[in-house]
RNA sequence: GCGAGGGUGGCGGAACUGGUAGACGCACUGGAUUUAGGAUCCAGCGGGAUGACCGUAGGGGUUCGAGUCCCCUCUCUCGCACCA
């Protein structure tokens, strides 16, 4: 009797097998075409959820796939272990943060297992273990070295909720990004890389990355904000020296009537020293100060100033410009200061506005002249120049080269760039982290630990405080130790390093994970890095993504590698949706993939995933469509087991017959679909074809003598074909009809392309672009022959009457338009 | 506001360089089988007054021919947003 499909039964042990045969284990090979496969490490959190079965089942095909096609395919796993979670679990529910990452990697790694995908598990990299971070602290102290990595105290993102910094990149719309409670700034003493100083290749690469979405390059480029102009110098009144200020709008320039400094701009409070205005001065810039960064940078923060009583002096036009403070001016962007033309920015218009001060305006739209007067905003698009001087009558696009121009000649100002990007605050007052290995020494400052103490190991037998708070400084332990440079007693540095530092580099670990002289084996990254395919959500567009490509470059810098980039491809898959929202525990629509595990099999989880979405779209996930993809897997089940002992001989040959011979194209033609479209992640195009297969190969039942050879052929091709997809079923029928080895040693079917070949085309006859009739005409058939043919047709004739033929058209192959009128 | 990407049956989604719109699946309908339910199998399934018509967000254009190319409008999603 036939066996009913349970996956349940066969999945764990198709699971064991493959661990015991050590299939997804791969050394370097140089005789092979290497490809690296890599799906971004999850965060340790227990359990692994929809968009965990989704991202790295679209990996597992790809890695499947090209195993079959005879790639030496490297795909490993691993762990994103430190991170703040672990830390609050240590808080409610008493555990150590080390215990609970461990018993979260345990379960997520049997869970893994459990979805049958082809990782070699040898290679597994967890990022909170010594033998990780330590290398991550060598490149640290490369990077102290050659100033890559350094130390200011500035004003930085805080998170209250999560008791520690974060990085620009980390808070968005004014939310930390990951509980997102309001962020706040606070004054601290971080550790910074220097990211700017990669700005511009960065940027640049992003041409580089054709392998890319454009929509993650643009996202990049818009952060990274590399704008051009010029600086100018706006001497002082009264002193020698001068105001620097960016300025993208140098046309305007004429139309410069006052000056705007940041708060915290170095000559605020010189400028107003002595004067009467000193006292509004200085309690201004206090209470700027202490407003909340990112309600000072919204754009409705009503814009507020203080005179400082000082001018310069409008190069220019050499009017006097009065100096005032003002709320929306950045010191971290461009030079602090800003000239400011009312007229023609709305930011200066409304300050204007608001404490009278003058307006002129200098562009104006070619046909109509404006009055500063009655202006009601101000004017930022094209036009002429005005009351600019020589300048007049240029229009402003070629007034900007032509002030630069001028500007440079009399060395008042100089054409340069400036970017949005700040560097990267790694630093962060949390325990569960890797350590900053740096001593601080009451004679020598900041030192850096010596490499060969490396690794400046956490300690794990600390108790988390109450509110959160790291109890690494409270640690002697921890803390106190002789100066390496002088031997006096002192401090380390208790802040730890960003979590995605970590995630930086992990890739090139996966290349040599128990390498123990180094970050890496560099002949093993040679062999394998960079990373050929990339695959994981968009949200990291930035974040990750650009952090990676920066450490890429510094690790290049440093001599460790020879590769500009990381990730040759990107794949950016889609979210999983139910009922219209993103799957939320708050939302109450999270489908748990143990459920369907547990009920389906994995075969099915995986299956369903690919099918119901291509990649990189939103997948909306149905329970009826899961059913669906159950149905299917049952139908091949039954398709082979009912049909075993005419499977298990053979394969023998493809009779002539007609339906032998279909059968047989549509095998073939299933092939180069199948091949094609895995090629180009169209997984789900992909499966509806073998779907097409699966119904064709059923029409041809029940089975006669001369069909068997056409049956063989297809249901050999389908089960290979199929098996990227859902592995385990694949390889249970195919030892049933017994093969002796798993489809992932297998090769990839083979299409021949006479085979897909048809003696006969349905060809299109359209009588003036509308669709009237179709024939069946020999492939070959001559544009005369077919013309005629559709000439002849009846359904044809009858739009034809009472017209006159004027011109056709013949696509070979495809159809026939007759324009007639 | 700026930038990017989308709008195709009841639903998820197909359609390579312009050339049969709606593959495949879900849901639904009818039938077979069954004591019944489930499962399975067969058939149907864009709309419509069911032979000549209309249909890919709406409007215009190019073309023998447009979901696909061009222009305008609407709408949704995402990213950035006082960056001088």
């Amino acid at each position: 009797m036939d066996q009913k499909y349970m996956p349940e039964k066969i999945e764990p042990a198709w699971q064991k097998k493959w661990e015991d045969d050590t299939l997804f284990n791969v050394t370097e090979d140089s005789t092979k075409e290497k490809f690296y496969l890599l799906e971004m490490f999850p965060y340790p959190s227990g359990k692994i959820h929809m968009g965990h079965v989704r991202n790295y089942s679209i990996g597992d095909v790809v890695a499947r796939f090209l195993r079959m096609r005879g790639l030496n395919v490297l795909h490993p796993m691993g762990w994103d272990a430190f991170g703040m979670p672990a830390e609050n679990a240590a808080i409610s529910r008493g555990v150590h943060p080390a215990k609970w990452t461990k018993e979260n990697i345990d379960a997520m790694r049997a869970q893994l297992k459990r979805m049958g995908f082809s990782y070699d598990w040898n290679r597994e990299v967890s990022t909170c273990e010594p033998e990780y971070y330590r290398w991550e602290q060598l490149v640290f102290l490369k990077m102290f070295e050659k100033g890559l990595a350094y130390k200011k105290t500035s004003s930085v993102n805080w998170c209250a909720s999560c008791q520690t910094v974060l990085a620009n990149e980390q808070v968005e719309a004014g939310k930390c990004w990951r509980c997102h409670q309001e962020v706040s700034s606070r004054e601290l003493d971080q550790w910074f890389f220097r990211i700017t100083a990669y700005a511009e290749e960065l940027l640049d690469f992003c041409k580089k990355l054709p392998g890319w979405p454009e929509r993650v390059l643009t996202m990049q480029k818009n952060w990274i904000g590399k704008s051009h102009g010029v600086e100018v110098d706006f001497p002082l009144k009264g002193r020698d020296d001068a105001i620097r200020v960016f300025t993208t709008r140098q046309d305007t320039l004429f139309g410069a009537t006052f000056m705007s400094l940041a708060p915290e701009h170095p000559l605020a409070l010189e400028l107003a020293a002595g004067m009467p205005q000193e006292e509004a001065v200085r309690t201004f810039i206090e209470k700027t100060r202490k407003q909340d960064k990112i309600i000072r940078s919204s754009e409705d923060l009503e814009k507020e100033g203080v005179f400082t009583g000082a001018y310069c002096r409008n190069p220019l036009t050499g009017w006097d410009m009065p100096i005032y403070i003002a709320n929306f001016v950045l010191m971290e962007y461009g030079t602090g200061a800003v000239m400011a033309v009312p007229t023609h920015d709305q930011r200066d218009f409304e300050f204007a506005r608001k404490y009278d001060l003058p307006l002129v305006v200098v562009i104006q739209p070619e046909d109509t002249a404006l009055d500063a007067e009655t202006l009601e905003a101000a004017y930022t698009e094209d036009g002429v120049l005005v009351n600019s001087g020589s300048f007049n009558g240029l229009p402003n696009r070629q007034a900007m080269e032509k002030i630069a121009d001028f500007l440079e000649e009399k060395k008042i100002g100089n054409r340069t760039v400036q970017y949005r990007l700040r560097d990267w605050g790694i630093s962060r007052q949390r325990y569960w982290g890797a350590p900053i290995p740096i001593i601080y020494c009451e004679d020598c400052g900041p030192v850096p630990v010596p490499e060969a103490d490396l690794p400046v190991t956490l300690p794990l037998d600390l108790q988390l405080g109450e509110g959160g708070q790291s109890p690494l400084p409270k640690s002697a332990d921890f803390l106190n130790v002789s100066c390496p440079r002088c031997g006096k007693p002192a401090v380390r540095e208790t802040d730890t390093m960003d979590t995605f530092v970590e995630s930086s580099w992990y890739y090139m670990r996966y290349a040599s994970a128990r390498y123990e002289k180094g970050l890496f084996d560099p002949e093993a990254v040679a062999y394998w890095l960079p990373v050929d395919q990339y695959i994981g959500g968009i949200e990291h567009a930035i974040l990750h993504l650009l952090y990676s490509r920066f450490y890429t470059k510094v690790l290049r810098d440093l001599g460790f590698i020879a590769f500009d980039e990381p990730f040759t491809n990107l794949l950016t898959q889609g979210m999983v949706i139910k009922d219209g929202a993103k799957m939320s525990k708050s939302k109450g629509n999270v489908v748990d993939p143990n459920y369907l595990i547990e009920k389906y099999g994995a075969d099915t989880a995986r299956l369903f995933s690919l099918f119901a979405a291509p990649p990189e779209r939103d997948l909306d996930w149905n329970d009826q469509g899961v059913e669906g993809s159950f149905r299917f897997l049952n139908r091949i089940w039954r398709l082979v087991t009912e049909n075993l002992e005419v499977l298990k001989n053979g394969p023998s040959p493809v009779n002539q017959d007609t339906p032998s011979q279909a059968l047989h194209r549509k095998t073939h033609q299933t092939i180069q679909k199948v091949t094609e479209d895995i090629k180009r992640y169209h997984f789900n195009t992909a499966i509806s074809m073998i779907m097409e297969l699966a119904n064709e190969t059923y029409a041809i039942l029940p089975l006669r003598e001369e069909t068997t050879g056409a049956f063989q052929e297809a249901v050999r091709a389908m089960l290979r074909l199929l098996s990227p997809f859902v592995p385990h079923i694949t390889d249970e029928l195919w030892y049933q009809m017994g093969g002796t080895t798993c489809l992932i040693n297998e090769s990839w079917p083979a299409f021949d392309s006479s085979a897909t070949k048809v003696e006969e085309i349905t060809l299109v006859i359209q009588v003036n672009g509308k669709l009237r009739d179709r024939l069946s005409l020999p492939v070959d058939v001559t544009e005369q022959a077919a013309t005629e043919a559709a000439q002849a047709s009846e359904k044809v004739k009858r739009y034809l009457e009472g017209k006159t033929v004027r011109k056709v058209i013949y696509v070979p192959g495809k159809l026939v338009n007759i324009v007639a009128g």
